[in-house]
This record gives structure tokens, C-alpha cells and sequence, in this order.
DNA sequence: AACGGCCACTCGTCCGCACAAGTGGCTGAG
DNA sequence: CTCAGCCACTTGTGCGGACGAGTGGCCGTT
């Protein structure tokens, strides 16, 4: 009796008609089946065909009028096809020609200030230049709590290999929740410079990683140069 | 016979629970009554609570846990306080003060390429400098096809006190449906240092409006210097 | 031709019921 | 004391039926 589990029905129904738009079965602008058709035609009840499509209007991918009937919108945007860059710093491994420096440093200001603690508390921080062919596309400087990094290899010269966030989560059960950042433009520091080998204007990037009680886990600045980096965004008006 | 409109069932039973959570009764980690407690106090059927209780769940002030009951989260955070420079730029009204100049100009690449038109067709460009207080804070500049300015005030030098946005709404019935932008840090050009006062590096945002086909209706180029403008962005990791 | 009412069809909401499946505590056998 | 099994409780899913309300076409009256 090796009852393989069958996703729910509703989640069945929802598949089909997905399946259906995406195959340009049921185009954008045209009605579906009607409720009671899908019931005859699939063998659930109404119960179920109702709530399939309820879900997919609320997912976006069809749109419900009284009276009249269902009607496809299309595959859903995402929405949130933004790209990360803080994100993909806390998730990249690092490796030997990439870290840069490790060390013990007294927390400047700002850093401080994203940390929630006193000026010139010793914390740990880690940099590192990112790469994408030969050219450096970024200059990563992470900054993080001495009670975060204690237990952890955060504070150790060595490359970490699986990236910040997997390793605190492996080691220190930290869960990553939520990330704010600031971008600006600004001008290069200079140690930015010689690692990005150009003084043009950058995209600075300030972010703070949170845990799931708004906790600062850590606190991170990025450089990117203006070209060839850019951030893309797609949004919907209203 | 006055019925006065009711909301449905199930949307006042969400409403209860929220004002519950809102109010404190119910704090964040607290177990909610079981759906038949809920059945019985609310005076409803099961499935009325259930979709309640779903559909707060995806909303994600609740969450639920097969077997154990249903736990508060908390008022759900909107995710999307992003700062939208380039839609602020569509619906902000014009004033004498911020409108700079209003142009034919033969479309330059970068703008035919957004456009999506061959380089040098004529265009109509718009330009204006947003104010902070007594600071600029943004210049930004539009260009249009003429196909979507004609009939419009768009090409006419006066200032559209409604913004950019309302207009076509009201003069073409064109609805904007998404914007797409791209962010890099670049120098400001000559014009924009005249107009901001400062050479300092600006936040340079390209952006293009679509209607719900995806055609595009104008382009857009923002230079919100790098201070005091800075984008901020709230976001969660999985 | 114009209008009004009727009617078939659509989705919106709600109910009661049923059974499956996950959780946790109690209890009795060992 | 320990542990397996039972049982009460929870949510998950599903069915069929019922009524309300919005839409649009048909058709007869005017």
C-alpha cells in the first residue's frame, strides 16, 4: 500500500488551468469554463473549482466578474525580480582570491549606528571584491557583532566557502529575516579604488540583516560601479 | 426597504480577528480559538470561519499549523515601502518654478533605444527640477513619442499643474499599467550641475512606463544626487 | 423600432456534514 | 519508571445543496 501523496485537488485544479494558460490554450482575455462546466469536466466538486480560482485570482493569474464569468489574465509578474545585492553578498562563498581582509576593527560611526551599538565597540569585519569575468563588480564590507561572530568562523582569516548566511545558520542557528538597505551615489573610498581599479561614482549600498525579532545580525556596505552595475526593478502602478 | 449593504460573513469574521490582534487581545505567539470555539461564539458555519482563517494566513497576520491550532503573528508588513522616484515623477504637478523647458528635440540613443523608435526621431522632452524645501532633490526628464503627446497638453510649454500622469489619463484614456527602471551612480551632466548646484555623484534612474499591452508609453531619466536622496528598501529573505 | 420583463446563465456566499491527518496528553501494561 | 497505544482535539480537504445577485439575450408588447 504505497499511497504516493497526491497534492490536494484544489492545488490539481489549479495546476490544470495554469498548465492550460501557459500553453496558450486558454489566452489572455478569454473566458474559462465556467464553474459548473470545470465541476463536469474534472469531477470535483464546486467546493473545490471555486476555490481553485479563487486562489488563482488572488494570485493574479485570472480575474472573477460577477455574473459574467472568469476571465485569464496570464502568468502572474512576480513583482520582486528586483535584484538583491545585499542579499546575494550574505549568500555568495567567498574563496581565497576574493576575501580581501579579516579583522577586529573599532566600529566606526556609521557602523555603529546600524548596529545599535556604542562608537568604537570592537567588531569583526570581513571584505571581499566580487567578481563577474575579470572585471570587479563589487567591493563587500561586512561588519558584524563581536556575540554574532563569536563561536562562528566569522572572525577567522580563512575563506568562508558556503557564505555568510548559510554558516551562521549552520553554526549559530541564526535565522536570517528581513533586510533594509539604503542606496546612494557617492564617490569611491580609496581603498575601493584600488580594488575596483577606477575612481568613477558608485552605487553605495548600506544594509542591515535582521533575525526574526528585528535583532541586527549584521551590518554590510557594498560598492558597485555605476556601470557595468545596474539595478533593475519592474513595478506595478496601482 | 432600505437593506443597507452588508459586507459578506466571512470578511466581518477577518475584520473581528484583526481588530483582536490590532487591539492586543490577541498578541503575537497567542493561539487563536479553535475553528469550532470560533463557529459557536461568531454564530457561523465552518467554512465561513475557515476562509476567514485562510485568507488571513496568506495575508500573513496568522499563521496556521495542522494539528495544533492557529498562532498570531502580527499586522502584516507591506513589503512594498520602497521609495518609487520615477512614479512620483509621473504624478507630481508641474509648477512655473520646477518646469525647466519643454522641447522638440530629435531623440538621442539612449532614449530611441528605451522608446523603442529609430535614433533621432523627433520627440517631445520635458524637464523639471523637484525641490525639497529650498533644496533640488531630482531633475527629471521626459520624453514622449509624438503619437502619445498629440491631442495632449504634453507639448506645450506650460505646466501641467495635475502631473504627467492624470493628463493622459483624462485627455487619452491611457492607463499606465508598469514601470521597469534601472539605477547606476553616475556623474551629473552639465545641465544637471547647473540645475542641483553641486557636481557631486547622483542616483541616475532610467525608467520606462508601459500600458497593460506593454507598449511604451514615455521614457524617463532622473539625477536625485547621492545626498540627501537615498532609496531605501525593506525586504524579506525567503 | 423601442422598451420592458422574463429567464438562463454566471459568480458570490453560506451552510452542514464527513472524513483524513497531525499533535499532545493521559493511561494502563510492562 | 517507561513506553506504546488510545483518545480528544486541532486543522486540511472535500462534497452537495441552497440562495442571492449581476449580466445579457430573447421575446412579446407597445
Amino acid at each position: 500500500m504505497s499511497m504516493d501523496f497526491a497534492p490536494p485537488k484544489y492545488a490539481q485544479v489549479m495546476r490544470a488551468i495554469q498548465e492550460r494558460i501557459e500553453s496558450g490554450e486558454y489566452a489572455p482575455g478569454d473566458m474559462l469554463p465556467s464553474e459548473t462546466q470545470l465541476v463536469r469536466e474534472l469531477g470535483v466538486g464546486r467546493t473545490t473549482v471555486v476555490r481553485a480560482l479563487q486562489t488563482l485570482a488572488m494570485q493574479g493569474w485570472i480575474e472573477r466578474e460577477h455574473g459574467r464569468g472568469s476571465f485569464v489574465k496570464g502568468r502572474p509578474e512576480s513583482g520582486a525580480d528586483r535584484v538583491r545585492p545585499s542579499l546575494t553578498a550574505t549568500e555568495q562563498g567567498e574563496s581565497p582570491e576574493s576575501l580581501v581582509e579579516v579583522a577586529r576593527v573599532s566600529a566606526p560611526r556609521f557602523v555603529a549606528k546600524l548596529l545599535g551599538v556604542a562608537e568604537r565597540t570592537p567588531v569583526i569585519m570581513r571584505r571581499r571584491v566580487a567578481r563577474e569575468g575579470d572585471l570587479p563588480s563589487a567591493v563587500e564590507t561586512v561588519w558584524v557583532p563581536l556575540e554574532i561572530a563569536v563561536g562562528s568562523d566569522l572572525d577567522k582569516p580563512e575563506p568562508l566557502r558556503s557564505g555568510i548566511r548559510r554558516h551562521l545558520q549552520a553554526v549559530k542557528h541564526l535565522r536570517f529575516d528581513h533586510i533594509t538597505e539604503r542606496v546612494t551615489a557617492r564617490k569611491p573610498t580609496k581603498e575601493e579604488v584600488e580594488l575596483l581599479g577606477s575612481s568613477n561614482p558608485v552605487l553605495g549600498v548600506l544594509a542591515t540583516v535582521h533575525d526574526p525579532a528585528g535583532t541586527v545580525l549584521l551590518a554590510m556596505s557594498l560598492a558597485l560601479p555605476g556601470t557595468p552595475h545596474e539595478l533593475e526593478d519592474v513595478y506595478k502602478v496601482s
